[in-house]
DNA sequence: TTGTAAGCGTTATCAA
DNA sequence: TTGATAACGCTTACAA
């Protein structure tokens, strides 16, 4: 009983005793189990319902052991656009199947996620989709186990069996690299947010590392991890003073890095792309205007994706696991000319 | 009974049994009515607890009468960073009460809106954040007097009974338009959304044309309602021919259509600042790159406050209903120069 | 085609 | 300090 006065919910029983049949009637008419009503029930119950204006409880129905119509996301970052665009692929999704969202932020927090984890299940959601930091594999081991169907976006974990949707890193990383070398550059540095054996990262810088050997080029000692602006000034000048003689380009690993990167170069006073090319993972809506050459992930899709494979085994598709990887896209711009 | 297999949960029931009390017992302990219990059964259920890794059932106690844990936030576009940024702060004061968040994104459609109105009031939330449409008046005033704490955000709906919070709109407006007159702009055109009675766009509408009239400017000619790219390829056209003899400026009503203008000017070869100034509502985090004058709204903190507005009212707060308008600042870019 | 009654996991009331 | 028991609003065997 919120606020001061009570007024009390309109329920199955109400309507059972306006139209007179019982709550299972009722019942069976919410559940669209509508063969057997006869039509003249049928018709009093649906102008019943009309006037006391009812809505079924999904928490009552989600108690009694079916569904809650919850689906919970755990995001790292729900400010970072590529969440955002997760979150909303996810949402509209939801609302066609007639579910909700319970969104949640973790910013990278082991202990955070775990957390929510377990007040998403004390809220009985239907299914989990979690771009996770890789510190509960333990906990969501048990809730698969417990049969809540989960998905993985953006991250893996390894040896976890459960569906997953993402972009295919390695491959993406690979054009990539290939197409700033075509254009010429001879120094490509590649600066990523802290790995923490989060999987996304790892695969990314592999990938990097594996193409420059590829083309017979220096390897790992331009890969920066990085994340205060004061680190990411240093290695910017590191990077910079090390490569004079070349042209030469700064490969960002994700949309949070590629903007301090800007950001800084910016404010140096460094002239992309003369004096230092640029490339981003990740496409925000920014970077046309500032003329970025970036990799565009699906990320709308990714959310579409995640709740369409939740549904599926929520409805008890016995499929083995599978591991959806969509396909990332090359937006040539400015920031990166021939050389 | 999702998936196949069916693992139960470990319920209230069980804790009791292991730990050989009943359980109002343990309902007892987790209420956190820890006065009433010998402190040998505390510990007991405990370690009980522990032992079994039970969880409550938010839904069962949502179910019960109480409280659902669960808060309803409905935003027009969970892509704009504006909305973002408040369903960022709402989620942070959520989680620091225990509370989760259903999010919903409308899309500015009012059919939408309703429909996850009732799906949120299906799911007994204790609350409702919303940045309405403006349509679903009837629907609100209904849910509000069912005492359903409601807080509006952004935008008002007139003789509307419900919290808010805002910022000031018309100061905000009154302020920028000053300061680009005092830099010497003699033409200012502000774009806006289609207006459509909401609120937020009226009110910065209204306050920008008083604002030219105090200043003894032309008004009015150079409001542009605009969505579509062509609309806004035509109605920049129109402003720039109709004012060639001027030094003029446009005002962006908030960030999507700032991104939308800054974009149709880059693609026409205009250059900012020199042929025309840019200021924007909203403060995008690319407005630094492109150092584009803004007026910042505490986005965060609207979010928030929305959040502890609505716990006190749960908590039973009497008082009339409060109006809380932050300050927005004026970010000083070099789109908008000395003119 | 419809109804009865038990139960989902909690909390509230009343007794002990 | 503890416990029985009846709700909360719905679904689901099982009957009729």
């Amino acid at each position: 009983m919120r606020g001061k006065g009570t007024t009390k919910r309109v329920t199955i029983t109400d309507v059972a005793k306006a139209a007179g049949v019982s709550k299972t009637t009722v019942s069976r008419f919410i559940s669209g189990d509508i063969e057997s009503l006869a039509e003249d029930t049928f018709k009093r119950i649906a102008r019943t319902i009309e006037a006391l204006n009812y809505r079924p409880s999904k928490l009552a129905r989600g108690l009694k052991g079916r569904r809650s119509y919850l689906i919970g996301v755990v995001l790292a970052d729900i400010t970072n656009p590529y969440s955002t665009a997760i979150l909303r692929g996810a949402e509209d999704a939801c609302h066609k199947h007639g579910y909700n969202l319970l969104a949640c932020n973790t910013d990278n927090n082991p202990e955070k996620e775990r957390n929510y984890i377990l007040m998403l299940q004390s809220h009985h959601i239907d299914g989990l989709i979690i771009n996770t930091t890789g510190q509960n594999n333990t906990l969501l081991q048990t809730l698969s186990a417990e049969n809540l169907p989960i998905v993985l976006v953006d991250r893996e974990i390894p040896d976890f069996n459960a569906d997953m949707v993402t972009v295919n890193n390695r491959q993406a990383i690979a054009q990539a690299t290939q197409f700033l070398i075509h254009r010429g550059y001879k120094r490509i540095a590649y600066f990523t947010q802290p790995i923490r054996g989060i999987s996304t990262r790892t695969e990314r810088v592999q990938a990097f590392s594996a193409a420059l050997n590829e083309a017979g080029l220096a390897t790992n000692q331009d890969v920066y991890e990085v994340d205060s602006e004061e680190q990411i000034r240093s290695s910017i000048q590191r990077f910079l003073s090390s490569s004079e003689e070349h042209p030469r380009v700064i490969f960002a690993g994700n949309a949070v890095i590629l903007l301090k990167v800007v950001l800084e170069l910016q404010r140096q006073g460094i002239h992309v792309p003369r004096e230092v090319g640029i490339l981003g993972f990740d496409n925000p809506d920014w970077a046309e205007i500032v003329q970025i050459t970036t990799l565009a992930q699906p990320t709308y899709l990714i959310g579409v994706q995640a709740v369409e494979q939740l549904l599926k085994r929520m409805n008890g598709e016995e499929e083995p696991y599978q591991h959806i990887a969509l396909p990332v896209e090359l937006m040539v711009r400015g920031s990166t000319p021939n050389v």
